[in-house]
DNA sequence: AATGAATGAGAGTTCATTCAT
DNA sequence: TATGAATGAACTCTCATTCAT
């Protein structure tokens, strides 16, 4: 019984999180009210406080469950043994489809944390560098490989695929035709190969 | 007399959408508050609407003062006689230059367009779009010229270019400690050559 | 239980109109201010918005009340088998009489119903015009019938006591000693007989 | 030169007190605006300031305007030797002709007054006041003279007159194409002789 | 005689939040 | 577990008024 119950508040409280996820994305944290979100889970604007102590934890608990996905995948991809684009390709694979499943927390993350307590922005933020510093790693191999041009800026080039993919994100969650599978493939050619004819050797 | 009355009006004004550019760069539109951006202008509220008839008419202006440079500098860049290359550079030179003179104003527009009235979104669409189009351009000028590669789809292209800049500007505005120059280098390069060396011919 | 909510909603709802009646008719619809009103009924400014969407809709409201009641009555009187004199007794009498009761609604009625959008003034205005065209359709059967002269102007008679009942409404409201049942016998005797002695027969 | 200019002030204070009198009557005091008033004579909102020290004072103004001329024209009437009903058609034909054409400064004496500080108010009322007494006045002598019923009235059908006299007034201001001299003549009608055919006399 | 610019007080309205039920 | 009702703070916006020019 109190298992059940137990249960119920745990999947009640995931649609509170998906509810809040759709509405903030939509209008902004700023501009979105409790009333919204509680209506779109179908229940009334005080009930909400069963579930959250406020709209600001409202805002972490989303921005939390849009990332911990992906930034979860990252770990297994660099820690496996695949070589450098192999390993690029999975996390723009990665990202990219949690756009399309988790696309409304996701945007909020990137949108909004800004606006949480610096308490709670810095627990996602570790996560967040974590992202960054393992796919920073992974240049750095593939650098040490050969695969990656010795000019690279490991450093840089994380933050641009993360921008690249957000960028993409955002295109992808605005417009539901888009092929995720199409995008994904360019961004990985544009990411490896660039714009050019390949005619010289370049170091 | 009455010249300089005007003079005046317009200057103040200017500094309104400066003000109000700072204030929603920081807190978004729906975060910012109207005495904000008037005591950061060094007026009263209330004057604020001496200069605009609402905030969504600041935030409208602010877009607009945002993206009116960089857009203005594309049609120079799309018609000059450059090679493919020399356009591509031209053209993220002026995009992340915008960022660090109008870094604001321009965080704004990509970020609160959305809450702007149906009527004014769709006269800075255009402007947006004519970006677009004109960047679009370029790169299939440099697919006929030989320059781009014939596997790269353009319309995917202009928005990969619009997107890394974009979030490149991003880091630039939240870190004034960033050099300019190198990251233009550097996505240029990134957007030219790839990641990964160049061994082969491909097309 | 349920039931019983709905109830305290009308119920306080009902409050809601009545104060708003009376703020509305002392200082008028623009002088007037929501928090006057929701002080009035014991509640706190913000509150009153539970119960009404915009301080507009208090009015439409109000307005609505103000006749409803009077104009609902005239259906009876207009329908009832009386010779004329009767019914415009029983006309004028209703007509003050709604004053005693809710006068302040009725002069709001009067006073503010034109700052109504046109949408919801339309709506009375239906109602006022039913009013006056069954009141005019009296004073044809009068005619008819021989208790009106020939030479009276149905629509113009309409107005006429409309017109002078609004009159003395408004002294009924501003003078609480002044006695009803007076007023309602002077109004009638004037309406009946006018001023002058009758001498001759007149058609 | 000093004489001109003291006249141009003069007729400028004229134009606000009608400008002021149109704005009042269409949007009432506290829903007109100085703004309105000023743009209505070609003046700029700060100009009005130079003729009104407030907005209260441009009502009172306003009021003043509205009825000295006919108030002035009463104690012509009620000094004239004509019997009872001309006095009665004159006071009606002054009353109702003064609407056609100070209709807006009229409109605003009978609505907004109220709105006036105390002091302000207590002059108006005083001219208000002594027009009442001489129209009641002229029914006394019309009782005495046998025109008028013993068993009228006088002060309740002074009340009843002006009553209606704005009443109509009303629908003149708001209906131009009702014709002036037709209303005179059936509200003279409707007074003297009621809506009823003169049987039998009466006392 | 008139104006542009600014002000400050107050308005209507929204909304996160609380709490008894 | 959920709700109806209420609150109070914050916000946008309006406007009468002032004053240097």
């Amino acid at each position: 019984m109190q298992q059940a119950s137990a249960e119920k508040y745990t999947k009640q409280r995931q649609a509170a999180i998906r509810a809040a996820a759709s509405v903030f994305a939509e209008k902004g944290f700023h501009g979105a009210c409790t009333k919204d979100i509680a209506e779109r889970m179908g229940i009334k604007q005080g009930s909400l406080y069963y579930y959250f102590k406020s709209k600001e934890e409202a805002l972490g608990e989303v921005c939390l469950f849009g990332i911990q996905d992906y930034v979860g995948h990252m770990a297994t991809i660099a820690d496996s043994n695949q070589p450098f684009e192999a390993k690029l390709i999975a996390t723009i694979t990665s990202h990219l489809s949690s756009y399309r499943e988790r696309n409304e927390a996701l945007k909020v993350y990137n949108d909004e944390r800004l606006y949480l307590p610096k308490a709670r922005r810095s627990r996602l933020k570790e996560l967040g560098s974590g992202y960054r510093q393992r796919l920073e790693r992974i240049f750095e191999e593939g650098r040490i490989s050969g695969a990656v041009r010795q000019s690279v800026d490991c450093h840089f080039a994380a933050q641009a695929v993360i921008g690249m993919c957000n960028a993409w994100g955002d295109l992808i969650v605005r417009d539901p035709d888009l092929d995720l599978f199409t995008v994904i493939q360019k961004c990985t050619d544009l990411l490896i190969n660039g714009f050019t004819k390949k005619t010289t050797t370049t170091t």
